[in-house]
DNA sequence: GATGTTTTGGAATTATCGTTCCAGAATTAT
DNA sequence: ATAATTCTGGAACGATAATTCCAAAACATC
C-alpha cells in the first residue's frame, strides 16, 4: 500500500519538550520545533496538531517523566521521610544544564496562568496532583509512627508541595549547588 | 517657549508594570501598552526607549514598590519572627486579583533567565537581595536572643529567600487562601 | 498671535508569527 | 512497475510583531 507511517514519534515529542522546556511556549516559535525536532514542519502538524496541542503533549509527557521518578521515590518502603528527601533530592542532582531550566510545569504554571485557560488547566491540574502526593506519603509517615499525630498533614503537605516549586524556582536561577542543598535540609527539618 | 513635556511619566510606568505583571514579557505587546497606558506609541518609544527598556524599568518600579513594604515590615522594631512572618504575609494580604498575578520578579525569572541575558542579570541582582535581606535580618534574631546561636544562618536565609519564592508560585494558582496560609505557618515554625 | 516643542493618530516598514497549500521525492504492498 | 501513502522543502497566506516616519493638532512661553 504504502510508506509506512510515522517517524519516531516519541524521539520528535521530547525533543519538542525539550525546547519548550528551555524557552517557554510563548518564547518557542514553530520554526525552532522544526529546526528542533528534525521533523518537516507538515509532519509536525500532521501528527501532533497546533502549536497548542504540541505543548499541551509535551507538558503530558513532561510531567510523565518527571512525576514516574517521584512515584518511585516515595513508593519505596522503608523511611518516609528518607523518601520526601529524595523528591528534593532529585531536583538537586540532574545534570547542571537539566538543573537550570528549572522545572517544565512550574515555568508553564507561570507564564500561562491568566493567559490561557486550556493550557492553565493542565498545570493547576497538576498542582491539585502533588499535593495529595505528599498528603498520601504523610499518612503513611504518620502510620508507621514517624510522624506525630497531632501534626497537620494537610498544612505539612501544603508546604511541601510549594517549597518544591520554590526549590524549582531558585534551581533556575541559583548556580550554587551548595544553597540549593541548604533549601532543602532546611525544609525537610519540618517533618523532624 | 514650548509644550509641557512629558505627562504624568509615573502613572504611565505604573500601568506599564501592571501589563507586564498580568501578561509576561513577552505576551505584552506593543499595541497592548499603547492602549494600556493610556499615552501614543511614538510617547512611549521617546520616553522610554525600546520594549526592553521599558520592561527593565517597569520591573525596577516593581523592585521598589515591593521592597519598601518588604523593608518597613523587616526594619521595624520588636519581634524580629513577628517581621519576617509580616514579609510573608504581605503575599496573602493583597487583594485577590493582585495576588493571583504572582510576583513580577519570579515570573520574569523563570520567563527570561536562559533567554535574555540583559534581563537575566535584573532578575539575578534581585535574588541575590532578597537572601542578605534575610540574612542580616537572621543575624538581628540572633543578637537579640530570639533565635539559637547554632543555627546556621545562611541556611535558613537562602530557605527564606526559596520558601517566600515558592509562596508567591503558589498564590498565583492556588485560590484558596487557607491553604496559602498553612504554608506560611509551616515555612515559620522554621524559626522556632 | 507667533514661535518652538510635544503630543497625537495613523500610515509605513520590515520581520516574523502560526498555519496551510502544493508539487515532487521516497517508500511500501500489491 | 503501479498504486497508495507519507515525507520533504519551500512557497504562500493573513495576522501581528517592534519600530520608525510624518503631518496635523495642542500648548506654554514670548
Amino acid at each position: 500500500m504504502a510508506r509506512p507511517k510515522e517517524f519516531d514519534r516519541n524521539r520528535a515529542l521530547d525533543k519538542a519538550m525539550r525546547i519548550f522546556w528551555r524557552q517557554g511556549y510563548e518564547a518557542t516559535s514553530i520554526q525552532n520545533l522544526v529546526d528542533g525536532m528534525g521533523i518537516n514542519r507538515q509532519s509536525i502538524y500532521d501528527t501532533f496538531g497546533d502549536k497548542q496541542a504540541l505543548f499541551v503533549e509535551a507538558l503530558s509527557y513532561y510531567e510523565q517523566l518527571e512525576g514516574a521518578q517521584i512515584l518511585q521515590a516515595l513508593e519505596q518502603p522503608g523511611s518516609v521521610k528518607a523518601a520526601i528527601r529524595q523528591v528534593f533530592q532529585l531536583v538537586l542532582d540532574k545534570v547542571p544544564e537539566e538543573r537550570e531550566l528549572g522545572c517544565l510545569m512550574v515555568n508553564s504554571t507561570l507564564e500561562l496562568v491568566g493567559l490561557d485557560t486550556k493550557l492553565a488547566a493542565v498545570v493547576t491540574d497538576n498542582l491539585k496532583n502533588s499535593e495529595g502526593l505528599f498528603y498520601r506519603t504523610l499518612v503513611r509517615a504518620q502510620e508507621q509512627g514517624e510522624l506525630a499525630t497531632d501534626r497537620d498533614l494537610t498544612a505539612l503537605a501544603r508546604f511541601l508541595a510549594s517549597s518544591l516549586r520554590g526549590l524549582r524556582v531558585s534551581s533556575k536561577a541559583v548556580k550554587d549547588l551548595k544553597a540549593l542543598q541548604d533549601i532543602v535540609d532546611v525544609t525537610l527539618s519540618v517533618l523532624d
